[in-house]
DNA sequence: TCATTTTATTTCACCAGTGAAATATGCATT
DNA sequence: AATGCATATTTCACTGGTGAAATAAAATGA
């Protein structure tokens, strides 16, 4: 079923819904309309990477460690850019040393860390995958203005901040 | 770590990676940002419904039933709306059963299906859980005014248009 | 210095989604 | 009525994320 058609029945079902109960409040359709768009993002990513045999994670990290300056980082350090779980930069790096993408290794300074370093492989990988995603991530903005792009900028973390204030909260809002 | 310091974090490896690659398009940034928003979202319903011992999935069924004239539906259909994966819907509803949530039998009219049916408990549950969740809900759209508001619905829905089609293009776009 | 606490990573058991294949019924065509 | 195709659900093996606990090293400080 393609996104539209989720889309449709969401709005169906929602619509359903709100028959019985009319206090709903308008932003139901719109909370999941944006779960479902961010879905098919990921799927399209996962779509772009798994000829490569790589999932989204994986490549998460890998970009990570390409874009510092020394090419490495500890297994801590790269799950905060890439918010993945800390238990999973194990089995992910696992991943990407077999594939020879990555080393890791103990640190000389903090035996405690472990540093994972991007290989010339890993570069070579990363400069050849993402400008051949572009494309495709042009055309998801297609149609869209600059001053679209700024207010759905501006709207999508004015939504963040309201999200992060529930985070917050412990109970109802006042 | 809160919603706004992934997204911080976010922004700032984007920037890592423009600083090699210049040529990133502009609409990364929202693109993973819409996720990790979604992410925040699911977060927080499956937080009111844990206390229950429900999952999103669990609920999303739920209420699909409680939205149907009859209260009755079957697997296959239930998954159209809640854009479910089908195989998980038997786990789904054994649970709910479990709970005396719904119940679930052989179809009368064609015995290849299974009938589902919310019970006078799920109504119940639907009832009392929906409107507990509205001041949570209205409280991510805090703030926003109603062009704000319809302005969001109808980039999302552009997105999505634009997204429907990446899924129909085999390849690149032209 | 030695005990305590903090930090970093890993391991493990569990939960949830997925695609492929199995099963069972219905439907259509000969 | 028999054959073959379509539909609906389930099963299964696999992948990936999560929290709690294990491990190990550093930092703190009496």
């Amino acid at each position: 079923m393609s996104l539209l058609d989720q889309i449709k029945m969401l709005d169906d079902g929602v619509a359903g819904v709100r028959k019985l109960i009319p206090e709903l409040p308008a932003g139901v359709e719109m909370c999941r309309m944006l779960v479902l768009i961010s879905e098919s993002l990921q799927a399209e990513l996962e779509h772009k990477l798994r000829p490569h045999k790589l999932n989204d994670s994986e490549f998460r990290t890998l970009i990570t460690l390409f874009s510092r300056p020394d090419g490495t980082s500890t297994p801590g350090e790269v799950c905060l850019f890439t918010s993945l779980g800390v238990t999973n930069m194990t089995r992910i790096a696992d991943a990407l040393v077999k594939r020879g993408l990555i080393t890791r290794g103990p640190s000389a300074e903090d035996r405690r860390r472990v540093v994972m370093q991007i290989t010339p492989a890993g570069r070579r990988f990363v400069r050849k995958m993402l400008p051949a995603m572009f494309p495709r991530l042009k055309h998801v903005f297609a149609g869209f203005t600059n001053t679209d792009r700024s207010h759905l900028n501006r709207l999508l973390r004015k939504l963040a901040y309201n999200l992060n204030q529930l985070e917050h909260a412990a109970g109802d809002p006042p």
